[in-house]
DNA sequence: ACTGCTGTTTGCGCCAGAGCAAACTGCCGC
DNA sequence: GCGGCAGTTTGCTCTGGCGCAAACAGCAGT
């Protein structure tokens, strides 16, 4: 199967691209799927290609040697990931695994200086995406220094609610499965604690859960919890 | 006072680049000296320049909204530093100030796109710069989550001592001044917890202490500490 | 409908480490 | 040589949230 440029039109990645730089990024591309909770690529493993999600969600998971797990972000639709060889690396530094069926685009690494050299405005938006995740990780840093794990946990919620968000009619859904453990290794917690706040914002009407679902019905309630302004 | 090649010719950012390369390089940059204590950028700030570090060390903080500080990482020499431009950003997200004396070569921020297309090994170091702090950062956000603070502090006196350690007959000493309250903005605790880890580190022999001085010596033991591993 | 599995909730005890307070000390400037 | 201050040490108390354990509930497969 062949790609189409209006695959890639709508993309941040590519804006200010046109026809002809598109197909031209595209040639060398290829598109797959990933089922549900298959690995695209692994921690420590040789960096070979470099990938954009087309479709679905995906988890950036560090472990540590000792075997503690860590999510470092979930993917959007849209965004370029496994950018190792920006970097200069040769392994990836995380695994890859899909939260929900994926599609994803997929460059051998190869490909990378000669697009970085045809389509400059490509390599300055991976650029500009490993800025932002530097920056984003740092901002997480600083809130595990200085605020109390209800405060994190509110902002990690209400930042995945803002990237990832569906609008029902009963608030804003989370709209890719997620465990309470998800949320307690995005924030550096237990799951014991992630059940309990939860099940406490719920009593007070701010969020609603279920089995790996979480609702978030009253946003700009979270955000005072978030802030720490509270009533009392 | 114009600049010499030889400025650079042993710093990573220039390897594999030539006599004549490393004068283009230098031509658009400014050398200035910071005093101890000075801000070299400040966050928030428009970054309109990006530096290198020629001597001394530059600590790079991060303040909160609400007044908390916390030290994203230490410049050393031959160091890059606030390339914001590099990630596509327009303010500074941190600060940065000169630890001890410090000299600093400046490059005005219109000068990076042409050195980029000119000088392309110069662009690939500060790009790998970035990547390796994301890399770092990442790794911070994991020691965070879990680890202990008396773990996290041993892992970040390793690393100063590694990066910046100078070795003396006592054992390797830390060649800035830095202070309790510094650690403990770098690894997320407070002074006091860290003044009582040292003072009990000093009792082992692990390492001695000073005012704003710390000496590590015995690295291998304070490594076991930092694993985790100790008798008992 | 039954069973098993995976994810969730909740109770209880405990402790690492924060917060507060106070005393101490090396060093710098006058 | 003498304050005075910035940095450090140390004691005591209190608590957020972790660890453990056990019960519970939605969902998939047979």
């Amino acid at each position: 199967m062949t790609l189409d440029r209006s695959l890639i039109a709508g993309l941040p990645a590519f804006a200010g691209l046109d026809g002809p730089g598109r197909d031209a990024v595209l040639a060398r591309a290829q598109s797959s799927r990933f089922p549900k909770d298959s690995e695209v690529f692994s921690q420590g493993a040789e960096a070979a290609s470099f990938f954009l999600l087309l479709a679905g969600h995906i988890r950036v998971v560090r472990t540590s040697p000792e075997g503690h797990q860590v999510i470092a972000r979930y993917i959007n639709e849209g965004e370029l990931f496994g950018i190792a060889v920006a970097m200069g690396r040769s392994t990836y530094p995380a695994s890859a695994v899909a939260a929900v069926d994926c599609v994803v685009l997929t460059w051998p690494n190869a490909a990378w200086s000669d697009l970085q050299a045809r389509v400059p405005s490509f390599a300055a938006s991976a650029y500009q995406t490993i800025g932002s995740r530097l920056q984003e990780t740092q901002a997480q840093v600083m809130e595990m220094s200085t605020q109390q794990v209800e405060q994190r946990i509110a902002h990690a919620l209400l930042r995945i609610v803002s990237q990832s968000g569906r609008k029902t009619d009963q608030g804003i859904e989370i709209d890719f499965p997620i465990t309470r453990q998800d949320i307690a290794e995005m924030t550096g917690t237990t799951l014991h604690t992630v059940s309990r706040l939860l099940s406490a914002w719920e009593d007070e009407g701010l969020v609603k859960g279920g089995r790996q679902r979480v609702v978030v019905t009253d946003p700009h309630g979270l955000m005072v919890v978030a802030e720490n302004r509270r009533r009392k």
